[in-house]
RNA sequence: GGGAGUAUAGCUCAGCCGGGAGAGCACCUGCCUUACAAGCAGGGGGUCAUAGGUUCGAUCCCUAUUGCUCCCA
């Protein structure tokens, strides 16, 4: 209690707080796990950003859902482990570096491998803590003490050891395939990496002649410049149409080359002439065809998409020029049928968005099928959970029609290939060592695959690869299998399916037991935020104008798991507000605290029909948080806080307490600071997840048990503190206060105009409620004095009647009344309660509701009966009275 | 072509196990009431996309239809 109270400013300001304590979080230590035998582990590794990124709405949500998760935990006395890192991020980074590149006029093939590999770590030194800052500032409790990069010692030792060990199985094989390649990028992709995207093109139908006859085929094709590739045309091998022609041979235009018709039940007969031509070097379908056929592949490109010396005259000619130029001579030699408008799906490459040319190509490849096996019977058996559940079938449909990963790339930046050939003998050998000399031959002339691995091979074993894999480290022991992993949807294919299979075959586990997949940050309109729209939201700035509390509140409130969010201005705005009203709520707290004061001599029999409400309360709303939370519905544990806080706590009970503070003497006042201080501070534990800062710098300032609300205790239901007696009170107190509100308002009385309330009941209970809130009554309902009554004896015709569950409240008015208004009022009053009643009393009258429906159902339905009876006969009534006036 | 999501107040979205529809923002009325005008009090506004079905009872479960979004080929 250093704050002297003046000293609370009256808004709240995040930035006198925010950097100070996550200072001083670090300072203590208090992110860094130690191993606990006696605990329970709970672990997360987190998505590791770029090292060339820069914080973004996404994953300001993502680190903001894990640091939830985590903070919680730790709160709940699990030893808590947030493993923190950067990805190297292949092809992202040398794009820009050799962007960067550009601009000075160097090119890589100028400073060769090894002077490009120096620019790249100098890039990482530079620029991979930057985003590690800017996730500091988002307040993420990471152990920074276990930060980690997909290039360190460590973590390049397990790729190379999963490669070896892949390789060994057979799990690994080098082959000659049809891949992606980006012709910008200048290596391949894998399919996960292809965008599609529809285009408009056209449909060029060609001529192909049929040797030694008059007789033509025609093909139809979207990519004419590859059939200076076509090594055959196909036919399906029951068409009737092209019978004669199957086993004969064609001669491919422009080339003069001849080429055999072949039968494949490939070819789709419905589908325009019933004839394809056959690329096997440029199509992946093709290429399967001629594996089948034993057709000659011919590459026709190079590896800029410009055509190579297989074709001929257009050697030379980007794949574009190339397809104008064949076009035009097709047309001017009569080979050109016509050509149709078509629309159809172009691959590009994610990275550029160039379009992707397929080719064929010698790659390394992991096998697929025998890993997917067992990575889709841990999410079927529930090994492995997404939450939501429907994730998991995006999940199969992937994992069961996978191909093989292509997992070279021809760049530099990343894990090198350990494979090494033999110039002399050709032998192949794959090693986690050099090996100096061919084991075969002996022959001294090796050298290393020039290629590096997707970037995605590394992040796949992530989750024990942090851990100290591939020894067994007691980190990993301990840590491994990690708790829950959560990541955006639009990465279970790249990393969470590779990420499950690598931990299964690897380390025999699971790596995660829950996969929270959230959804994208979009902008206000409901767009994806983008570069190129310049509509993105940077959450720096939100920090800088709003504060990291309310950035994190705005991307958790009102969200479900999985589905997008838009985010806005206005939503900023509400949870500044939202900031605010704690930081008043504390405010007035703090102001009434005195330096003195001692809860030791706190006296439960001092506890008024507020306290215990709002104590019971506090403890109803501690078990729902830590349910939903532990549901993972962040959105909706959130919303619970928020309603209790703003509503309750500060709407009824600070009002409610406000004369018990105000009189120094008051009875009670003791006992109201200690409610007020307990409520507040489990509050705000159930807040600092989702807060961290504003909850932290309350925290500091109340009576408490610890030194920091981090490491405090997570609030726990208890029956001992469920006061559903004082509950119903309560629950009469702001019934009839609202009652009292609502009809001053209709009658127009004026603020200052204050009228006695007279409290018709024959409840003891409510009866005494009253007497001891009377002070309350008076001032949340503007009343000057409230007054208990068994009957209606002495009330002026001129008085308003509330009618409230268990009691009449008739305010004498006298003059203010009109009494038509008031009787139309109270009609209104009578036609809803006779439409709740109709609904009660049909229920009841059906005789299947009452025998199957449940009985607390229909008891409730019961209890309606009466309670709606007993009112509406109380408005009857005071109609009849009115009107006979 | 295959699969998934989604449709709830003017806008953006919640809504658990089926049992009287909620929030924020916006709107209307009245208030600078000594925690907070980034606030307080009161109020209006919904055929829960459409049509069937299951059920004592459907915003919720099932089927079909329509609109929008996304993923895969």
């Amino acid at each position: 209690m250093s704050i002297l109270k003046k000293e609370i400013a009256k808004t709240y300001d995040p930035k006198q707080v925010e950097d100070k304590l996550y200072a001083n979080w670090m300072e203590k230590d208090y992110f860094h796990a130690v191993i606990d035998p006696d605990k329970e582990p709970f672990t997360i590794v987190i998505p590791p950003p770029n090292i060339t990124g820069q914080l973004h709405m996404g994953h300001a949500l993502d680190n903001t859902m894990q640091d939830i998760l985590i903070r919680m935990k730790r709160m709940q006395g699990y030893c808590t482990l947030w493993l923190p890192g950067t990805d190297h991020a292949s092809i992202a980074t040398e794009v820009k570096i050799v962007e960067k590149m550009a601009e000075e006029g160097i090119t890589k093939e100028d400073i060769g491998r090894e002077g490009f590999l120096e620019r790249a770590w100098e890039w990482k030194k530079q620029y991979g803590g930057r985003i590690v800052e800017q996730l500091k500032k988002l307040g993420s409790s990471c152990d920074w003490k276990r930060e980690r990069f997909t290039m360190d010692e460590g973590l390049s030792r397990a790729v190379l050891e999963v490669f070896v060990r892949l390789y060994e199985k057979g799990l690994i094989y080098r082959g000659e395939r049809i891949i992606n390649w980006c012709p910008t990028c200048g290596t391949t992709i894998s399919d996960a990496e292809v965008e599609y995207e529809e285009q408009h093109g056209h449909f060029w139908h060609i001529r192909y002649p049929v040797k030694d006859s008059d007789e033509f085929v025609e093909v139809a094709t979207t990519r004419p410049e590859t059939m200076l590739g076509d090594t055959a045309v196909a036919v399906h091998p029951e068409d009737e149409r092209y019978q004669h022609l199957i086993g004969k041979t064609v001669i491919l235009p422009l080339m003069n080359r001849e080429i055999p018709v072949v039968a494949d039940t490939y070819v789709d007969r419905e589908f325009g002439t019933g004839v394809v031509k056959i690329t096997p070097a440029h199509d992946p379908n093709d290429f399967e065809v001629g594996l089948r056929h034993n057709l000659e592949v011919i590459n026709v490109m190079n590896e800029d998409a410009t055509i190579n010396e297989n074709g001929g005259k257009y050697a030379g000619l980007d794949r574009y020029e190339a397809r104008k130029q064949v076009v035009k001579d097709l047309e001017e030699q009569g080979f050109l049928v016509k050509v149709k408008e078509h629309v159809h799906n172009v691959g590009s490459c994610y990275r550029c968005s160039t379009t992707i040319e397929p080719r064929v190509s010698y790659q390394w490849f992991v096998k697929m099928k025998p890993l997917a096996e067992p990575a889709i019977e841990a999410v079927r058996n529930g090994t492995i959970k997404f939450v939501p559940e429907r994730f998991s079938k995006i999940y199969f449909n992937w994992m069961e029609n996978i191909q093989d990963w292509c997992i070279s790339r021809q760049l530099w930046w990343g894990h090198r290939i350990p494979a090494y050939y033999c110039d002399d003998c050709g032998e192949i050998t794959v090693s986690r060592t050099e090996p100096g000399e061919c084991p075969k031959c002996h022959s001294k002339k090796i050298r290393q695959d020039e290629d590096v691995l997707d970037t995605w091979f590394s992040s796949a074993l992530w989750p024990f690869s942090t851990l100290g894999w591939p020894d067994v480290t007691e980190d990993l022991k301990y840590f491994y299998p990690t708790s829950v992993l959560v990541t955006g949807y639009d990465i279970i294919f790249f990393w969470v399916a590779r990420m499950i299979f690598s931990g299964l075959e690897q380390m025999g586990k699971e790596p995660f037991k829950y996969v929270l997949i959230h959804g994208l940050v979009r902008d206000s309109l409901g767009r994806k935020m983008s570069k190129s729209l310049g509509n993105g939201i940077d959450p720096l700035d939100v920090i800088d104008k709003y504060g990291t509390d309310a950035l994190r509140y705005a991307l958790t409130i009102g969200t479900s798991p999985g589905n997008d969010m838009r985010f806005s201005e206005e939503k900023l705005e509400a949870s500044r507000n939202f900031a605010n009203k704690i930081w008043n709520a504390f405010r007035f707290v703090m102001m009434n605290f005195d330096e003195d004061i001692d809860f030791s001599k706190v006296d439960e029999n001092n506890y008024t029909v507020a306290d215990k409400w709002i104590l019971s309360r506090i403890n109803t709303i501690a078990k729902e948080v830590t349910e939903n939370l532990e549901r993972f519905e962040l959105g909706i544990a959130l919303q619970k806080i928020y309603e209790f806080i703003w509503e309750e706590f500060c709407d009824w009970y600070i009002e409610l307490v406000k004369p018990r503070l105000y009189d120094r003497e008051a009875q009670g006042r003791l006992e109201a600071l200690y409610v007020l201080n307990k409520v507040l501070t489990d509050a705000m534990k159930l807040l600092h997840p989702f807060m961290p800062f504003i909850t932290e710098e309350i925290y500091s300032h109340l009576i408490t048990d610890s030194e920091s609300i981090m490491i405090s205790s997570w609030p726990t239901y208890s029956d001992k503190v469920l006061y559903p007696e004082e509950e119903k009170m309560m629950g009469f107190i702001m019934e009839s206060v609202r009652g009292i509100r609502n009809i001053r308002a209709e009658m127009n009385v004026p603020v200052n105009r204050k009228a006695k309330a007279i409290f018709v009941t024959q409840d003891e209970l409510i009866g005494r409620v009253v007497e001891n809130e009377k002070s309350t009554f008076g001032r949340l309902a503007s009343i000057s004095d409230a007054v208990v009554q068994q009957d209606k004896t002495g009330i002026s015709n001129d008085a308003v009647a509330v009618v409230v569950n268990g009691a009449e409240i008739y305010l004498p008015l006298e003059d203010l009344i009109d009494l038509e208004k008031e009787i139309e009022r109270l009609e209104k009053e009578k036609e809803s309660l006779i439409m709740e009643l109709d609904r009660v009393n049909k229920k009841l009258g059906n005789e299947s509701f009452v025998s199957k429906a449940p009985a607390a159902v229909v008891e409730q339905e019961r209890e309606k009966l009466k309670k709606y009876t007993e009112m509406y006969e109380k408005v009857i009534e005071r109609i009849e009275t009115l009107k006979g006036h």
